[in-house]
DNA sequence: CTCTATGCAAAAACTTTGCAGGGAT
DNA sequence: ATCCCTGCAAAGTTTTTGCATAGAG
């Protein structure tokens, strides 16, 4: 998905930190937090909270709060489950597709937390 | 369970804040926020905080955040998961037991997200 | 009596908002 | 030219920490 397709669907502008913000997030296929962005982009935190905010409302990013208390955004592409490790705090995408069903409800997100293998040694 | 012996097997003191914070984690049966918790007893927030601190180290409380970003509380009991409803924020505790054996990781929560029966009309 | 918990206040961490100037369309 | 976006600074929220006193075992 192009950065400049996703921009003009949702009718925004195409800025040099929006630009910077989804280019990091396609090229690491993994969620991120705030720290991690702010590893390797530098922009204020403010640009970063608004831009971030937008991206959730037009739905091209969505986020989980993780083990280490901190919030992850991903880019919205494939649904998927995420394994989240209390141990080492890792997170792992997981590839199975989402498609229980429970009591009638639409299931769009799952988080599964416990103890990854490598910690389970 | 009595609140006397989770206190008394985690060898800690049982102080009336303590008391009063597990007591109403047992009458409520849900997860709670800080908000909710404020609302029924009066604490100052750094008892409360490392109350709570001190209740999820000895596995007697965990905890999630929810929709609203808030995070909830809930005596560790029976495992259950959890469904949140993006539209509603409300938190429905599920009955079904957590099987499921994800990459021979140890499964010890499951957050699923989604619009509830209600708000989907 | 000893050691931990509490309350208050201050600080740290995290997120949002106001405003003036800059940039995209 | 217009309207949205950005950076800075300030304020709002949420959570943590230091310290002196109070309370549990």
């Amino acid at each position: 998905m192009q950065i400049e397709t996703i921009i003009q669907e949702k009718k925004l502008k195409l800025t040099a930190a929006r630009k910077e913000i989804l280019e990091l997030f396609i090229d690491s296929q993994k969620p991120l937090s705030y720290d991690d962005i702010k590893e390797s982009i530098s922009m204020d935190k403010a640009t970063f909270y608004r831009n971030i905010s937008k991206f959730e409302t037009e739905s091209i990013l969505h986020s989980f709060e993780s083990n280490d208390k901190k919030r992850y955004y991903e880019i919205t592409g494939t649904p998927h489950a995420h394994f989240i490790c209390k141990e080492c705090n890792s997170i792992e995408c997981l590839e199975e597709s989402i498609n229980l069903k429970i009591k009638n409800h639409t299931v769009h997100d799952i988080l599964i937390k416990g103890i990854c293998q490598k910690c389970m040694g």
